[in-house]
DNA sequence: AGAATAGTGTCTGTCAGACAGTATCGC
DNA sequence: GCGATACTGTCTGACAGACACTATTCT
């Protein structure tokens, strides 16, 4: 078994997950309940397995599936981690993805198969992760910063519908910086992703128009 | 041996190495001279060696300099794919990397270990490539595009010393449409990683300044 | 002088940032 | 009316595209 090691790598996906609450932007964690690494906070992820995956990103999707009871459509690559040292079962190689949930499906999340999860603020993790996760957050919060930043809606993590100030405060959770709502506004208004549709939001003030993202939609 | 391939994913490097030549941009394809798919074009590439190789990167690096013999420092990482299907051998996954070739070290290119070398156009590949190769050329190629069109200088293909007109010329190569050469200077002036000499190219008439890269320049 | 290429000046439209203004609700 | 939030108008500066212009070499 130990010569197994020298010639087939461990592979591994991981995913990111995030959404968005009240506090911000937010990433979800599970506590290891297996060693190594037992007791520390770490993306969900687990073992490629080539008898249940058709690629590397079904493997992603049957762990959100299985781990915490998501289903999530949309998954994209961010980059691999690789080494001897990352992981104590030796030489592996993880493949990390980014997801994002809707923000009114943030209770969906389930515990199956490990200890607890939690929804942190990917800016400063208060634990100290398994692996080379840290690494892994940070990479995946760039990927999805720098999408925001050319513009692109990360409608994946809005409810069916939402106003277009819902929608700012998204962004600006995503970059951890406030917009300016006649810039940001002006902007979007070209997107074809964005259907306007007849409903309005009432509250306390003036109601706010609703909007919902064209079906098929991509975060690009 | 076959219950080994259910449980671990053969994994493989494959490198798009990029250059420019006088016909425009080039990527090298190495002709097989081993089953599967012996005698077709392929990206070179090959096994991941955990007992060699300190990471994916590494092991990429390492290919490139037992083939083709040339050393590259920049490599990139593009993405994975993955399946049963890719590669008759099995479920595997291949780790893809760019890479960018100086355009005066074109010939520094061995043969060492395959059966030819060729540099082609990846606009329009003449041949029928091996494995999933073809999808790995275009997702190398919409990358390296995608950085130049955010302004990100491919220092990486050019010689010592070269003219902002060789430099255009490269990135016309790259996108393969030609860019108005006022707009060009005006936008690369802002340049930090480009560095004025007091050096001229003289030819047939007015001498060209000559500009080297910055010393630990990224191509971002 | 003329050809050829290097390099610059300028007009125009577009768009981001900043900020103030108007519109429409609940109370 | 007042507070609060939705939404819009406008000024300004930066920059891209287009294109014409000047500069410097060789023959």
């Amino acid at each position: 078994m130990s010569k197994l090691k020298e010639l087939y790598p461990l592979t591994f996906v991981d995913v990111a997950l995030f959404c968005v609450d009240e506090q911000g932007l937010r990433v979800l964690l599970v506590q290891r309940a297996l060693e190594p690494e037992i007791g520390r906070w770490a993306l969900p992820g687990g073992i490629l397995k080539p008898d249940l995956d058709a690629s590397l990103e079904a493997a992603a999707r049957r762990v959100l599936g299985t781990k915490i009871g998501v289903d999530i459509s949309h998954l994209e690559e961010v980059r691999t981690f690789s080494g001897a040292d990352r992981d104590p079962r030796g030489w592996s190689v993880a493949v990390l993805y980014c997801a994002l949930l809707p923000r009114d499906q943030i209770d969906a999340v389930a515990k199956n198969k490990v200890a607890a999860v939690d929804w942190l603020d990917p800016f400063h993790i208060g634990h100290r992760l398994a692996f080379d996760h840290a690494l892994q957050i940070e990479a995946a919060l760039r990927l999805l910063q720098n999408k925001v930043k050319r513009n692109a809606l990360p409608l994946h993590l809005m409810p069916e519908l939402f106003t277009l100030t819902a929608l700012q405060r998204t962004c600006e959770a995503v970059l951890g910086r406030s917009m300016d709502k006649a810039v940001f506004r002006r902007r979007i208004k070209g997107s074809e992703d964005l259907v306007e549709t007849e409903e309005f939001e009432l509250g306390r003030q003036r109601p706010a128009q609703l909007y919902r993202a064209r079906s098929g939609f991509l975060f690009e």
